[in-house]
DNA sequence: GGTCTATTGATACTCGGTATCATATGTGTT
DNA sequence: AACACATATGATACCGAGTATCAATAGACC
């Protein structure tokens, strides 16, 4: 998954500098969701020397090429999840931050639902969904 | 409006205060989304000498008891809409911004699928719609 | 009107994110 | 393999949204 990142970059015409592997690696080995803060930190326990634009400015590049996206957690946090770059929505484990996507399952016809009623013409819809993901339900 | 929300404080049995009356009206004359600094700016613009502790303070109240929500914009800013204190979803335009509300239209089913699919168990889900309204489509 | 607690506004602070800028480092070229 | 130069970097300062603190104020009930 670091691979498919860097090769995202690359294809983005952006530099392979080293800062980039090394976060690329970093973000590889979390689960769930994450910060930028909890990111910095990760490089910060391992001596790495990386600045905190840099975290920032990176997790921008993944997010325009769709291997990153920030999501709006139910507290109303922010946090980043790494993800497949195609339109999708998001399951989101309240208990442990595991993520998983999944894609249309029928929001088409939702949309299309609501521009009828309401006379919008609609361009962008955001789905997110919120529970418990299948070891957090079983595990209790 | 401001009424709606004025009751509402009263029965979730705070204080109907000076400054929380005039910050109801200043909302209810907005339209579309806003944030705090915009409500801040009307309540400077008229001397009401409102803290903007206050107005932070009186979004959560109204949050809480449902009158207003928290909606994140594509471009990534938070903003409040007055709303109805009944699950629902946000239609946001993106040119003038003005919002509807509109209820369940199919939402159900699409998460029942999401959770066979996962295995997860949903326990809430958010649903943002964005797009033009009919005015400003009918402007051009 | 008096009392007492909830609320207020000022201030300082935190936290996520962005702007700036001199220095360092990838990368295409030779 | 070294060059040149644009791109990326880290430090620092900054910004805007939201929260914590706290002495002073003002609703609400008697």
């Amino acid at each position: 998954m670091a691979e498919e990142m860097l090769d995202a970059l690359d294809r983005a015409g952006v530099r392979l500098t080293g800062p980039r592997r090394k976060l690329a690696a970093l973000i590889e080995r979390r689960e769930g969701h994450f910060t930028a803060a909890d990111l910095l930190k990760d490089a910060g326990r391992r001596r790495m020397g990386i600045g905190r634009a840099t975290v920032f400015r990176l997790l921008e590049l993944l997010n325009e090429q769709g291997l990153v996206e920030r999501i709006d957690l139910p507290d109303g946090t922010h946090a980043y999840i790494p993800c497949e770059p195609t339109h999708h929505h998001h399951l989101v484990c309240l208990n442990c931050g595991a993520t998983t996507d999944v894609d249309d399952c029928g929001i088409e016809a939702v949309t299309r639902e609501a521009a009828r009623r309401s006379g919008f013409k609609i361009e962008q819809h955001r789905l997110e969904l919120f529970g418990r993901c299948p070891d957090c339900r079983s595990a209790n």
